[in-house]
DNA sequence: AGCCAGTGTTCGCATATATGAACAAGACCT
DNA sequence: AGGTCTTGTTCATATATGCGAACACTGGCT
């Protein structure tokens, strides 16, 4: 109960658990016990009961030698379910079709979680053959139209300590990015040119659904693609977007 | 180490721990602290004190009362990393997107895992215009073209003690399923007609990358829209869709 | 062959957790 | 209001777990 306890988290093996499932979800691919070790810092042993524990659970899984293990089927049923119950995401749903229709780009919808937008659903572009799985994915706040649509949004936003160089035209410093998120309230939307992905630009805004705004949606692309009219239509159809998923989620609450 | 000792999987809080995701994966919605009590029957201060461990690492949310708890962000993650992660779900993609596009319907991968089939990957038809998520969720083996496909190709197929029954037409007992079994080794190819989802019919072959297979692809296809010629072309392009995917994996293990 | 380094596995004790019971805080009656 | 449920929260102790150290294997090296 004093202040030193700031390294009790609650249930040790619980923390665990879920540090060991992040790990295998950051990572990917399969690991032995000792890289795992190196990598979280438990015990040995702990955590030779800990992997025992989960395979028999089905939460991760071992190559036949059983001596490499990686994350099991069971985790992959977990991630869904967010998505499947989380009413925003299923308000969203319909407009997020329709932009992607209308654009003809990727498009994504965002959370933020700490110093990071989670995306919880998108849609390939049509040039984009390849749907790629970028649900659960996370990325930046400060290099990612949707993360400073976010921060712009919140009066006070908490900055991350260290801004993390993405690519070489990504915003490091505070007070360029604080610059940036005035111009973002100006502008009223966000822009991202190749801040976070070399050669591809997006557009982003907050959804208005609470103060401080929490979902962003986006549209992604290609920087060869853009011209100043494409510039000018997609952030029209972008707010035209964030209008109709406002509009949806006002109607569901005042039926 | 006796007999007995069938009450001891191991790392009692970290069963828990994942139990309980489960249980918010498969319930989806929020939960109060009894509610959750009375589902899966732990003490009520042991849960407690799980949950505010898990609350605290973001792996599961309450509600602005701290009272109703639900699956959290953090999870989300763990999901997309197991596929990602798939050496053979990678090597399907290409197929699984050339069989979509031919067919025009919805392709589905999936993977066998107690008696169920997971989702691991699938691509919406070009009729549906909602590209519902679907990875991850679980069907029975006995009432769908993957999970009788995948049951045809073992010696011994370990079928569930009760077959559920889903709709009118699926196959409920074991003499029957047996008999289908053997239809779908003669056929070479599995057949769903309305046995899992009112008017949808799925045709599934498993690939024979280990034996007994693991994996399976499906096509699925609205009854209306299915006829004789049709069901011939879905099974000629389902059958050349394993060949390439054997054809890829031969070619990953012998370069 | 024998040695050595690295890895997975087991075991008994110190420590953290699980638990039932007691307490607090509302909500809902009457 | 007062009483009576129901539900969330805290606490002390029995109990399960975490831990270091010892053991068992393996493969590579000389």
């Amino acid at each position: 109960m004093d202040a030193s306890e700031r390294t009790a988290p609650g249930v040790k093996s619980a923390t665990r658990t879920v540090e060991l499932l992040d790990f295998f979800a950051r990572q990917g691919g399969m690991y032995s016990l000792t890289e795992i070790q190196q990598e979280l810092g438990y015990p040995k042993s702990s955590l030779y009961a800990l992997l025992r524990t989960l395979v028999q659970l089905g939460w991760v899984e071992t190559d036949p030698t059983g001596t490499l293990y990686r994350i099991g089927m069971r985790a992959l049923l977990v991630g869904a379910s967010y998505i499947d119950g989380d009413p925003v995401v299923g308000m969203a749903h319909e407009t997020l079709d329709w932009l992607a229709e209308v654009t003809g780009e990727t498009v994504h919808f965002g959370r933020l979680d700490d110093h990071d937008v989670v995306y919880l659903s998108s849609r390939p572009s049509r040039h984009n053959l390849r749907p790629v799985i970028r649900v659960g994915r996370r990325v930046p706040t400060h290099s990612t139209s949707l993360g400073k649509a976010l921060l712009a949004d919140h009066p006070d936003p908490a900055l991350p300590k260290k801004l993390e160089r993405q690519t070489e035209r990504t915003i490091t410093d505070h007070d360029g990015l604080r610059a940036e998120l005035r111009r973002i309230r100006e502008r009223g939307h966000a822009i991202d040119r190749e801040e976070n992905t070399p050669g591809v630009c997006c557009f982003g805004v907050a959804l208005r659904l609470q103060r401080p705004a929490r979902d962003a949606i986006s549209v992604s692309i290609p920087a060869i693609r853009l011209n100043e009219v494409r510039e000018r239509e997609i952030s029209a159809l972008l707010l035209q977007a964030r209008e109709r998923i406002e509009y949806a989620a006002y109607h569901l609450i005042h039926p």
